[in-house]
DNA sequence: ATTTTAATCTATAAAAACCATAGAGTTAGA
DNA sequence: TCTAACTCTATGGTTTTTATAGATTAAAAT
């Protein structure tokens, strides 16, 4: 399941990424347009902020904006910081590897056969779109 | 991620597709094998069972087998059965649909778009690999 | 019939993840 | 210096996931 935050995250920068101008938009605005509880978005947009997606201005005419144009930002980057690692488990994670505690032997694994393949597949959707390409 | 419920049901599955001659095998010699808890693969197995892909004999001798062949047995069917639904978001799954509350309008929502073509990438996986193809 | 073996069912609880809110602090502009 | 708006810390509640315990039922062997 996609979680709240993921989806909560990649409305609020589609939104951004059709201000006119870029110009910066406020945290409240982006809540009540998109139903989204103004306080969780806070965080939202703090971590979007803090990888390198967003720009904010604070003080009165501040809020946030998208960084790059949207056809520059591929979904991949985004999806990590939103949703976490894109392989559904950490064995066939390129970004977040790590081994599993009880399987003696990946090659042979079924399960990481099988996620492998589901991984690709994802990363290829992830890869191939941009912002720009959700945008109505 | 993936469930822990879901692999250790994979494993499980792969394990009983190698059984010479389709033999029953017991919970315990699965779960020894495969280092899952003997309770919690119960109940796995048990769900197997009353969704159609496992038959079991109660007794001596008994065990859990495999009903169909492996080559006959599409990971799309397992998934749903093991993990829910494919697809990220209700909105766009096939088996499982529901409307978003937060949501005016699909038809515009950048999220939807994304996840239908999450979706379509996955299930395209799913539906063309069987459990035969898991085994090494 | 009785005993043994092994699946089945019900209930419950520990652990983790997720979602959300509260409130104080900080910065920038007017 | 006043106010608007982002920033940060902390915390609480709910849901999901994972796991365990114990009693029951069914089949086979003796």
């Amino acid at each position: 399941m996609l979680s709240k935050k993921t989806k909560y995250g990649l409305k609020a920068l589609a939104y951004l990424a059709v201000q006119p101008k870029n110009q910066p938009v406020q945290i409240a605005e982006i809540s009540m347009h998109e139903n989204i509880s103004q306080k969780f978005l806070e965080s939202i947009l703090l971590s979007l902020r803090k990888t390198g997606f967003l720009g904010s201005k604070k003080g009165k005419g501040g809020g946030y904006y998208l960084i790059k144009p949207p056809s520059e930002i591929p979904l991949t980057g985004v999806m990590r910081v939103l949703e976490g690692p894109i392989a559904m488990v950490p064995c066939v994670s390129l970004n977040f590897y790590e081994q599993c505690s009880d399987c003696p032997d990946e090659a042979s694994c079924s399960v990481h056969k099988l996620m492998l393949q589901i991984r690709d597949s994802t990363l290829n959707v992830y890869r191939t779109t941009t912002l720009q390409d959700l945008l109505v």
